[in-house]
DNA sequence: TTGTATGCGTTATCAC
DNA sequence: GTGATAACGCATACAA
């Protein structure tokens, strides 16, 4: 008699060559597949069932001759993890225009990650397909991971909170205070600044600008916090006037402006670093358009790294960003939340170190 | 009467906000699981059960506000696809060294697999800090992918054999043609090395000799390969006498030995470009230190892209490497393959594009 | 058109 | 110690 056809799936998807499972290695060994599985991935602090030593190599026996490896699908599913931490970034992780690159974070991140025992799941912005085509949120996708890290500029709050409600673990990559409830680890963008407008003011320079762009991200919000600080303990002047914002610098920033402003006695610049390196390339080309010399006639400091196309100038002075440590802080502090340690974040602010350079020098003699 | 306990795993792990999973989508949307795995996942030709609209509207509605993602282990458990690519590589992908690194590869990977809807496992094998990093269950992992982008120099060759064995779709970024039946994508290193070697015996170069490490990488073999033939075609002698072959350049590669060579009329040097850059730095030094003029005295290319930390120098006579185009092409031929569209490599050799520079001229006038 | 009943390979639990 | 047995989350054949 024709065994009665039930319903469910396809005894054998008849798709590729199927790989030995444990039940096998069960039969070959004289054991049940519970007993493998309990050989095969022994508790940490063998808690579990002892096995008896000869079962045990009789078992790791079979499965050796069978070529026995463990389905990874299978076992995140059981465990209900899948050791998978998210990146995700605004634009895309690795952009054609290599200007603006997390690279360097991933240098961090990924070596923690792999120290941790996690692998990496690389989200993109822009990305339209993905796992969650059915869910057009493109955040949601990153529910797949055990939690997520964020990075860039700009933050889609309403998504992020959401996550974060929803009890997923999330780790900003930068200073998110706004977002009440959102674990991040940043940069101390205001104590480098003050310490590069210090450098400046020591240098005798009295009269300093700011060079930004128009932009709200908290990254900018801390440099312009840190230059008027450095300016107040200098005792200079901190009003409005010494910062530049412009949301085209390349447009904004001409040599003309350039030139009025050291004919008004301003002797030295600082320019925020951002995503595009704009801020500074123009303050750059500015002064050379304004036949100006540095740091002769004027000094000229960078908040941050400069833009990888300037990479075969002289490093200005300013701070580097210590990237990779910043990385690898998100990580064990994304890691630590995925684990349920709590809230493990003591210190969330790395510091910036300071990086003098040949932009800067004394100011120019008084004109008349 | 209290329910008999019966054997089994506890019920809820008690574990931490787990991710909603099909079940409460369907409770919320008043209708069964299957539903929700019919709505979410429909058959891309329309063939599976048709759901009506209304339901549709409802199972998606409720998916969304639930922020339902699948859980790609299960999807993949279940025989079904996730639409995940994995990137394994044999050296940490973002080392801490950044003279070696897969990250233009990377910029191609993530661009071609974003455009074809597919996210980007890092497996994060090899790194440093990876505690168990020699189990063989590392290559294992990437099951959890529905295929995966292999890159390195050194590859296992084993382990990569067996997941091919087992079906898995596998591409390594690399000419591999010793693994039977790893399908792989690469660049054309002979033909672009005896590009260069043509530059440099029209320029009236006689004698040339390669420089390369002692490394039996393909890509290696590949130089030398071109290299020889490129002597070949000129009707100049292709001897082992014009490789050198060093495990250690830095220490082997003296001014001496460069001063040497000069005194027996060798007038060019090729350097093959390798994960750390060792043989071209080891040249450059090395002819400093014997006081030549490049490209007066010596003629110098790279077969391959400077190391980055010399991103400051010219750049030297060679080709490039177009490597973005390796990455996407190599995803690509991944995703055919996990379609299960067969062989789908009809060229997997890209061309490298010759790249002229400042490093090489016409050979000294012949020494007395 | 929707619901029911498996099964994927593993881990975890309990009774023996 | 060992062996059943129940999930893990999803996909699918089949019944309704």
């Amino acid at each position: 008699m024709a065994p009665k056809k039930r319903p469910g799936r396809t005894p054998a998807p008849t798709g590729r060559t199927s790989r030995p499972r444990q039940a096998e290695v069960a039969r070959l060994a004289g054991v049940s597949q519970a007993t493998v599985s309990l050989v095969l991935s022994p508790k940490p602090d063998g808690k579990g069932p002892l096995i008896s030593e000869e079962t045990r190599q009789r078992v790791l026996e079979a499965a050796r001759s069978l070529g026995y490896v463990p389905d990874p699908a299978a076992r995140r599913l059981a465990a209900a993890r899948n050791n998978l931490l998210g990146v995700f970034s605004f634009t895309a992780t690795f952009p054609t225009d290599v200007r603006h690159s997390y690279y360097p974070f991933l240098v961090g991140v990924e070596c923690e990650a792999a120290a941790l025992g996690y692998d990496l799941v690389l989200f993109t912005g822009s990305s339209s397909g993905g796992a969650g085509a059915a869910v057009p949120d493109a955040l949601g996708r990153v529910r797949l991971a055990d939690g997520c890290l964020f990075m860039g500029r700009h933050t889609p709050r309403a998504e992020l909170k959401r996550l974060v409600e929803d009890g997923f673990p999330v780790v900003h990559l930068g200073r998110r205070e706004e977002l009440e409830g959102v674990a991040w680890v940043g940069a101390d963008y205001v104590h480098a600044t003050r310490e590069v407008v210090g450098h400046l003011t020591q240098l005798g320079h009295r009269r300093i600008v700011l060079v930004r762009e128009d932009d709200d991200a908290p990254a900018s919000a801390d440099r312009q916090h840190g230059f008027l600080e450095g300016l107040e303990v200098a005792g200079l002047p901190a009003g409005p006037a010494a910062v530049f914002r412009s949301g085209d610098p390349e447009r904004d920033l001409t040599a003309e402006r350039l030139r009025s402003w050291a004919d008004e006695g301003v002797t030295a610049f600082v320019a925020e670093e951002t995503d595009t390196g704009a801020a500074w390339r123009s303050l750059l080309s500015a002064v050379r358009g304004a036949g100006l010399d540095c740091p002769v006639d004027v000094s000229l400091a960078l908040l941050g790294s400069p833009p990888s196309d300037l990479a075969s100038e002289p490093v200005p002075t300013g701070f580097d960003i210590p990237r990779p440590e910043l990385g690898a802080a998100a990580v064990r502090l994304l890691a630590s939340l995925v684990a349920g340690e709590g809230e493990g974040a003591r210190e969330p602010l790395v510091s910036c170190v300071f990086r003098p350079g040949p932009t800067t020098g004394p100011p120019p003699p008084a004109r008349p």
